[in-house]
DNA sequence: GAGCTTGTTCGACGATTGTCGAACATGGGT
DNA sequence: ACCCATGTTCGACAATCGTCGAACAAGCTC
């Protein structure tokens, strides 16, 4: 199995924002900030499994995060240091923003 | 004539990010970054006026930038320093990033 | 008032997006 | 070998988005 991964200075920042611009996928990278692995099956947003793989595919593809295949369950984790360097306070903006208004 | 123009807060992250993650947009806010108005029409980018009116109305309610009427014309500037209380860092990542990759 | 300039609004269109169930692939267990 | 668990991929669908030309609105100038 190929896992698309690009360089983060490779992708437009447009796809970075238009990845972060979703409260699912959103969600997900809030999940992932605080550090470490989760496998893509512990995402529980109320969403099925056919669309978790969607977004989990959009933020790969878009650099935010990094797959990790074991067996039959991977493992996603943020590409915080990358993230924090090419675009600081990016992420920031994403996590510390209220999910919503009020 | 009424601008929709909301407070920062009020407006969902996604709305912000989904604002800034389209190329026409990002232009038109790297032109507007160094500060000061600009009249509506100065913005070239290659799509009609209706698109520009468009986009330009995506950003102000958004909360990322105001709109002066005066007469015909319409000047709009960055909201930058609520920008850069409420996400701090936010807009740079789409300001210093290369307009394409490479 | 007539005409021009600036900008918005109104369909319309094609493309993209988020969502789902169903089918498929893969790698364990027992 | 068979089943089960984990994920991906494949249509399909509705909704949203970016785009345009045409029509409209409002204000300026002669």
């Amino acid at each position: 199995m190929e896992l698309h991964e690009p360089e983060l200075r490779e992708v437009p920042v447009t796809a970075v924002l238009a990845a972060l611009a979703d409260d699912v996928r959103l969600q997900i990278v809030r999940a992932l900030a605080p550090g470490g692995e989760h496998a893509c099956g512990s995402f529980e947003f109320g969403v099925s499994k056919a669309t978790r793989s969607h977004h989990l595919k959009v933020l790969r593809e878009a650099g935010l995060t990094r797959t990790r295949i074991a067996g039959t369950t991977r493992y996603v984790r943020l590409r915080r240091d990358e993230l924090d360097r090419l675009y600081p306070g990016l992420l920031d903006a994403g996590l510390t923003a209220p999910a919503r208004p009020q």
